[in-house]
DNA sequence: GCTCCGTCATGAAACGTTTCACAGAGGTTG
DNA sequence: CAACCTCTGTGAAACGTTTCATGACGGAGC
């Protein structure tokens, strides 16, 4: 199958090869007659550039990777969506990779990326792996950090600030006049869930409260609804100290099922207990009794990590790191409205 | 930047770069003792094959496009999971693309791709729009249908029966003796709405009753929440004929719309209203009242597509090409267990 | 009339692989 | 011992671009 190339253009045209490609390239150099005599011909024999001879030759791709936990989070989703966005408003594409928080993968994932040669790579990292930067970098590749906040000042990253949403809530409801709060989240091990956690933490010192009466954990073991509703049914047993006012959860699956099993049990919301989840997904605003919650700046979080990748690509020498960190933004509903 | 090449293993480990490309491409044609040599100078080296010359030499890449709607929308975002996992295990990369739907968009990245000389494209068409199939084919780029069912015999493709589900869903209402039905969906020029109308109104005939009678329509603008909570308003309004006793919507954002204002108006589901939705979203579940709903298999989905496609690639000759129809599937909760 | 300069176009060399025709070494067969 | 394999390894020719040094042409300045 002879893919017609440029040389085929270029004698269509009556013209060199050089030429032809200059005209792709720098139009500018060409005089507007065998311009449009090029692109004549080009269109005529239904030309397509070839890219892998033009990367080989150029010495740089057109092609990025963005390696993520998994797509199929809502919240990678939309950072994926900024990132995609982005990356073809600049005439490059997207090369897609699910971890699914696996070393190995992420491992195999880097390797392929650097085959592909790849003008750099947006990663989440998995669990704590420590990222081989330096080899990558050896390689001509930029990295940025995904939803990592910057613990490394050679490297751009981009990150939400967890704690300080934690805080946001908390003041939120301190502000409606709550003292008796739980935090309900998955384990602590989980970066989010813990420094969610100590946000709310800072906001009750900051009101003058003794942390050991005013909050108390439930730590269930997923994020999600089931979890969620477990969270329920053990402040629920827990008769000797009441239900608190006020409840703050990790994420807002968690917060749907809190909810679904509280309202099961005749508990009202908010009037006997108001209510706060984390994320901000679209359903939060569809429940039953719509939640409120902490809002990230997801798509934005894509897009400025995606920016951040090309500049560096484009102007390494005057590419100054930088950690980017979003603030977050509370979004009130009615399940706070008390 | 000199890369370290081929021909820099070749001289370190003191062989010819034919051997070399050999050791990486068909090993069994080496000796043990030669290939580990240059294994070992590859690992000394660091060295790391460069894709474009690889693609440009042996004429095929290691790419295949995704053209979807929109990641963002958890159907979609399913469907890239089970593309990007087939398409991993057996070596390639995944290049995503999102069209918006728009007619436009969806050219300019099939010219991307194609400029990439990926090995083939998965496309679910914008709109109505005529692909151009031919000229990719032309180009050597296999093509396969998403979301899309067989009207082309000359191409692969995979798409859910949305009547199937339609009708699925009616026939579990009926069986629990319901016959005053309403249809709630976006605009019917969708064609998923319309097909799974179509579903509903063969169901209801197969059960003997009279359409005009037994079902009303509510088609509202939108296919979320807010839209789901306008139909309900609707027929709360709807004085006249009292409200039905069974509801289909479209999909899961517009049942949850509809619940809450169900609800919210002291109608009990399912005592007074049974409601099921469509797409079983993950929210589905934790919903106040968790809504029955038809699933569709949408990883399985992609993982198809995505060896429906390289099938192809790899066997152009003996490929045949499939229409493949999943079938939904209905998953009962208690917004039905009346 | 001569030099000098700018504008356009040319042709060949590179980019890093894969592929292919071929060669040397050793073994087997008749 | 000649003829003929098989097993390994070689070297050079592609693949389709970009890039770069070079050249042709015509006009401006002296």
């Amino acid at each position: 199958m002879a893919t017609t190339g440029i040389k085929d253009v270029a004698r269509h045209a009556g013209v060199s090869v050089g030429t032809v490609s200059n005209v792709l390239n720098r139009p500018d150099r060409v005089s507007e007659a065998t311009r449009s005599r090029v692109l004549r011909a080009i269109d005529e024999l239904g030309f397509v550039r070839n890219d892998s001879a033009r990367s080989l030759r150029s010495g740089r791709t057109n092609a990025l990777g963005l390696i993520v936990l998994d797509v199929a989070n809502p919240f990678f989703t939309d950072v994926a969506r900024g990132v995609e966005d982005v990356s073809s408003r600049r005439g490059t594409v997207v090369i897609l990779c699910n971890s699914d928080d696996s070393v190995v993968k992420q491992e195999t994932y880097l390797q392929v990326l650097q085959e592909q040669r790849v003008r750099g790579v947006l990663v989440t990292p998995a669990h704590d792996s420590a990222l081989p930067v330096d080899a990558l970098r050896t390689r001509g590749m930029a990295v940025v950090l995904l939803d990592r906040s910057g613990d490394r000042p050679d490297l751009c990253s981009v990150a939400v600030d967890d704690e300080a949403g934690g805080q946001l809530a908390t003041e939120h409801l301190l502000a409606a006049g709550h003292d008796d709060f739980a935090f309900v989240s998955g384990p602590l091990t989980i970066r989010q869930c813990e420094e969610r956690r100590r946000g709310m933490r800072r906001a009750l010192r900051g009101a003058g409260l003794r942390l050991s009466g005013a909050v108390r954990d439930v730590q269930v073991s997923g994020m999600n609804a089931r979890s969620g509703a477990e969270a329920a049914r053990r402040l629920l047993a827990d008769g000797k100290k009441g239900l608190p006012s006020a409840v703050l959860c990790a994420n807002d699956l968690l917060a749907m099922g809190f909810m679904r099993e509280m309202l099961r049990a005749g508990v009202r919301i908010p009037q006997d207990v108001a209510l706060v989840g984390y994320d901000d997904i679209e359903f939060a605003a569809a429940a039953a009794i719509p939640i409120t919650s902490v809002r990230q700046p997801t798509y934005q979080l894509g897009q400025t990590a995606a920016e951040l990748l090309l500049d560096e690509c484009e102007n390494p020498e005057g590419h100054a790191h930088q950690q980017v960190t979003f603030q977050p933004e509370l979004v009130v509903r009615e399940s706070t409205a008390g």
